[in-house]
DNA sequence: GAATTTACGTCAGCCTTGTTGACTTTCCAA
DNA sequence: TTGGAAAGTCAACAAGGCTGACGTAAATTC
């Protein structure tokens, strides 16, 4: 069992087991991530979708549609169904781009706001008791391997980001 | 930056700044854990829903169609739609109980081996690509808050398959 | 031994959220 | 002035969730 150093070290951390169990942690813990901004959509008209749009609009006012569709990642078919519903159900405004009067720039409304702060709440909620439960060197090496494991176009959007942070 | 002590101590690593940080991270994060078998799997007939359950049951054969309705977490309707076609196909084979005849015991059969190999080979490559850069004590920290951040039931799932790791 | 419960399967129908493709309008920039 | 980018919209479709209803076989309980 004692397979695998490189240079010395020892490297049991990367067995195909210690993987397996890391594959699962991602997936039952993504499945906590999401559950609690899910039990307060549910009801409302709204769904995971919407709140990932809400939550990137929130993160950056005045973002653009196109912004929006390589962060999400979906089609702007989707996005502007999404859209549509939180615009027209006065969540979400829409302004003509200063300068470039074909783009639209994003914001939440007062409602919008209300909402996000609600599902980001919760959110938050559970992620402060994780982190609060394993401790700053854990939540340190929890960004790190998460980081590591994005696409890296998807890390860059992530970085962009970090403007103002720590 | 020398934080974290628990008592007198700095918590900065709960800022809400920071959880934001954490909530995007697990959020780009799982797209590109689920990335590279999405890829393998479009163009084939399956999604996402048939790798999970490939995975389960290929982590533990012979378990039933109630414990893994139990661990994904939908209905069996919906399972029974993926399993169907599993069956159906020559992935999965579904034995009557031994002690319970109701019940059925799930296997891969020889080619649901090969398909869960290719996508498990693809996903545990990623993995193993960000525990390596980011380093056991990273991906020890990673475990933890990813453990904190699930529902106790699902904690339950994941930690009774522990035997035998570490 | 009869009644009830459990495990599983299935039919039918609905919703959300993703997709393609085609088309229009607006408007920037060469 | 014209080509092309940005945005919006319509239509059609698929995956994969959901609920409700119903059927059957087997186990369990009374």
């Amino acid at each position: 069992m004692a397979e695998g150093n490189t240079g010395g070290e020892n490297l049991l951390f990367l067995t195909d087991e210690q993987l397996r169990k890391g594959i699962e942690a991602m997936f039952f813990a993504y499945r906590g991530f999401t559950a609690d901004p899910d039990r307060i959509l549910e009801g409302m008209d709204y769904g995971r979708a919407h709140h990932r749009a809400i939550h990137f609009i929130h993160r950056s006012p005045a973002t653009t549609v196109s912004n929006l569709l390589t962060i999400l990642g979906v089609t702007k078919q989707s996005l502007n169904r999404v859209l549509r519903t939180l615009i027209d159900d006065g969540l979400v405004e829409a302004r003509v781009g200063r300068e470039d009067k074909r783009e639209r720039n994003l914001y939440l409304t007062a409602k919008g706001q209300e909402l996000e702060r609600q599902l980001s709440d919760a959110q938050r909620a559970r992620m402060r008791a994780a982190y609060r439960a394993a401790g700053p060197v854990a939540v340190q090496g929890f960004r790190t391997v998460l980081e590591a494991m994005m696409d890296p176009e998807m890390r860059r959007q992530y970085q962009s980001l970090r403007e103002g942070e720590r």
